[in-house]
RNA sequence: GGUGCCAUAGCCAAGUGGUAAGGCCAAGGUCUGCAACACCUUCAUCAUCAGUUCAAAUCUGAUUGGCACCUCCA
């Protein structure tokens, strides 16, 4: 498989340590609900992980809940997140932890994003934050300074490797609203243990060998993946906000403790826009998952759109897309749930099968061109010589990866009213009231009475259903 | 100020030197009582300029425009 990688700056052949994917990947910071365009990330994820599995690479994958509090910055005059959240909704903050690990979770099933094989909190390893940090003191990469132990990029060589920027271009606190910590030898240094906090009601304290306090916000996530992935990690994630300062760090500490190299390949998924730039929580309208959902929109249109771009692109999210990609949508689904329902004994041309299935593996194992991948998919849909079970075959392989719910179960039952034939498909319990309505259309389309038809039919359709005039057949489907 | 990414039809988007995939929309048509669905057909020379080459959307340089990063951030 050939991905990006970050490190590098260029396209490299992925392989594996030894055979199991070792893949982590930084979650989310459970102070407020997820946006769409967080989530673009843990779809990158997903299907990077999908796709790993479907190129036949087993996946070991882990990833940290941010469940304790960080700084908005790195100064002293920052907010704690998770304490602004218990602030704005009147909980404690272990409560806000709860709440929003559990809506990201739900987000993601809607999503159809897997949930990794490992997911561990941040607030469940301050043990292990302790245990690196005294490593690195007892190594000679740190100092303290104020109450709070720093990390002293100083010590150490590579530091801009992974950002690829020069120490001289970087200007420190360029952004309104950052502040420089007086207390750092460099400003590259950063915090490893807080003790100082300025908030009274600071929860979320431990003991620590420096004081009573609070882990920096980079290592947990090393911590975390050096425990459940061990010494060596084959791909690490997040977004592309990550690189730099988070993902740096992460290399300086990691590597400083371990002495050796800690991560191979370094993948990063861009952002969601909006039109006027990137998409925050602080800025334009919130779009979560629930907000399209009570727009109207199946989640799953979010997830079509997504694939349809390149996870290293940035992606304008515009609601003229969504619609788009909405419409793409439910032509797609209900095409192969038509295909689903027309039995058809076909002929067999398992070179032409293969032929798609590899095409599919080309453009996933080519950094992930989802794009490509739904095409294969369009191609096999159109493929006159293949019968209508074979394109099923392939599109449920397909959707291991795309995860689009293509292979959800279609219900279908034929019945014969007079001489015509009628075929429900998911019919459920409406159907005895689906086929009286039915053939009450049918007498009055025979009787030439349509605008009794039409109401017959706003009637069905009024419960949920379509209903087709076919040749052969009425065909009834569920919405 | 520094750095990076990007610019392909109304929209999304593939393409990485050999003569523009795919999807949505739109238009015309077949079917239909009408409609929906389905199907068929049509719909771009790739921001601009210059260069390299037998050949460039694809390489080089410049220009213009957009976005991002430079300690909140996915």
């Amino acid at each position: 498989m050939e991905l990006y990688n970050t490190l590098s700056k260029r396209i490299e052949e992925f392989v594996p340590e030894n055979g199991v994917v070792k893949m982590y990947t930084c979650g989310p910071t459970v102070y407020h609900y997820a946006h769409i365009g967080n989530l673009r990330t843990y779809l990158f994820e997903d299907v990077l992980e999908k796709s790993l599995r479907y190129l036949g690479y087993p996946v070991k994958r882990c990833m940290n809940i941010t469940d304790v509090g960080h700084l908005e910055n790195d100064s002293d005059d920052g907010e704690d997140k998770m304490l602004k959240g218990a602030k704005r909704e009147g909980k404690t903050v272990w409560e806000i932890a709860e709440h929003y690990t559990n809506t990201f979770f739900k987000d993601c099933e809607k999503l159809n994003i897997q949930k990794p094989e490992i997911v561990e909190k941040a607030t469940d390893h301050v043990a292990e934050y302790i245990q690196m940090i005294q490593a690195l003191e007892a190594k000679g990469y740190t100092y303290f300074a104020e109450g709070n132990v720093y990390f002293d990029v100083s010590k150490i060589t590579g530091y801009f490797e992974l950002s690829g920027k020069k120490e001289e271009d970087l200007k420190v606190a360029v952004r309104e609203g950052v502040s420089v910590d007086q207390n750092k030898k460099s400003p590259f240094d950063f915090v490893l243990w807080f003790t100082k906090s300025k908030f009274e009601h600071q929860a979320m304290k431990w003991e620590s060998p420096w004081g009573v306090g609070y882990p920096g916000w980079h290592i947990e996530c090393s911590a975390i993946a050096l425990k459940y992935l061990g010494e060596r990690v084959d791909i690490h994630c997040g977004g592309v906000d990550n690189i730099f300062p988070h993902h740096t760090n992460e290399i300086a500490q990691a590597e400083s403790y371990l002495g050796h190299k800690w991560v191979d390949f370094w993948c990063h998924g861009e952002h969601l826009n909006d039109q006027s730039g990137k998409m925050s929580k602080s800025k334009g309208e919130f779009l979560t998952v629930s907000l399209l959902e009570e727009k109207g929109y199946n989640p799953l249109c979010y997830r079509y759109f997504c694939l349809g771009s390149h996870y290293r692109n940035q992606l304008v999210f515009s609601y003229e897309s969504l619609e788009m990609a909405s419409k793409a949508y439910e032509k797609l689904i209900n095409r192969i749930k038509e295909m689903r329902s027309i039995e058809e004994e076909g002929k067999t041309d398992p070179e032409r099968v293969e032929v798609y299935r590899r095409k599919f593996k080309e453009a996933l194992a080519n950094d992930l061109n989802t794009s490509n991948a739904l095409t294969v998919l369009y191609e096999v849909l159109k493929d006159e010589t293949m019968s209508n079970h074979e394109k099923l075959n392939l599109v449920d392989s397909f959707d291991e990866v795309l995860s689009l719910s293509l292979t959800e179960e279609v219900n279908e039952e034929k019945i014969t009213i007079g001489e015509q034939m009628v075929m429900l498909i998911n019919a459920g319990e409406e159907k005895e009231e689906l086929l009286a309505l039915v053939d009450l259309r049918m007498k009055a389309k025979q009787e030439k009475d349509f605008s009794r038809a039409d109401a017959l039919r706003e009637k069905i359709e009024a419960l949920g259903f379509l209903i087709k005039d076919g040749r052969d057949q009425i065909l009834v489907s569920r919405k």
